[in-house]
DNA sequence: CGACACCTGATAGACTGTTACATTATTCGG
DNA sequence: CCGAATAATGTAACAGTCTATCAGGTGTCG
């Protein structure tokens, strides 16, 4: 069963809120485990409509006031130019936002390269830009939408 | 008078639609006017705005067909994290959206950084990913912005 | 003129995100 | 435990961004 590897996940994140002293109330939880269980980027309405799954019927600020707090403790990270959020693959530091995003199965993959990261700098202070965040992402194919391309 | 520039810039759009065999019509050679006088981003309500001030009453489609067909010929960019738009500085070949953006300010610098593109590309080879197109916005502060801070 | 392609006008609506205010839950000093 | 202060949530209405759709105009070509 895979509900373990999502517990796992959930229990790094709910230690790592603890250490910072901020509450991983149980519905920020909620919505950190629809976003790392959809395993895709997905709309802050998609959601809702998953949370509303449990009878309850949250309206748009609870789930608006969830992405917040997660953005801020860098546990999700927004796709700007698909209007989605996914899940941070490696959360235990702040880092910016760079993404491999497939437009055929919309697969993305989160990077963490520091030379992209230093070349941005280095580009921004020749240019006496003092820079603070970055957004990055590259929009292709995925590998194995390329392969299954090339193949078929 | 600095209509001349505005002007130079629109008849280079114009020769360069009429080389690719497109239409730059009157409201769209507007709607880039406007963005180019602008010089800074601007969203596309302000736009539908500014072209109801000559009397007409534009809708919103009026104004998102003429960014529509400015994005597909290069003339202009989108601010993904911005909701905005901007003309562009180098039109005369495409190019992947690559900006620096003053949050104090809201200038916007174009880069066209070949070694970032190559960076980019290089990341995404490693992963088997095909880049088609990227978007990178740098938010921070402007030289402008950080000296008048720093002095102030 | 008629047929066709392209551009434009206009209404309505979908999707994304926010404001404002009332209510409930949690924390903490006494 | 009690009560005040703080934090989180519920609810309704709304604002901003973008799109679908249909109808009408313009211009070219034969
Ligand atoms: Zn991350
Ligand atoms: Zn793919
Ligand atoms: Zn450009
Ligand atoms: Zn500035």
């Amino acid at each position: 069963m895979r509900k373990s590897e999502l517990n796992r996940f959930l229990d790094q994140a709910q230690a790592m809120c603890d250490e910072r002293g901020v509450r991983l109330t149980a519905q920020r939880r909620e919505v950190l485990g629809i976003i790392h269980a959809a395993g895709q980027p997905i709309g802050a309405y998609e959601i809702l409509e998953r949370m509303r799954q449990g009878g309850r019927k949250p309206a748009p600020p609870t789930v608006y006031r969830a992405l917040e707090f997660l953005l801020q403790e860098h546990l999700i990270h927004k796709l700007e130019t698909l209007h989605a959020y996914v899940a941070c693959s490696h959360p235990d530091h702040p880092h910016a936002s760079q993404f491999l995003i497939c437009s055929q199965c919309g697969e993305v993959d989160e990077l963490e390269s520091a030379g992209l990261d230093g070349t941005l700098s280095d580009l921004a202070r020749t240019r006496g830009f003092r820079p603070q965040s970055h957004t990055v992402e590259v929009s292709g194919t995925c590998a194995e939408c390329a392969q299954g391309k090339s193949a078929g």
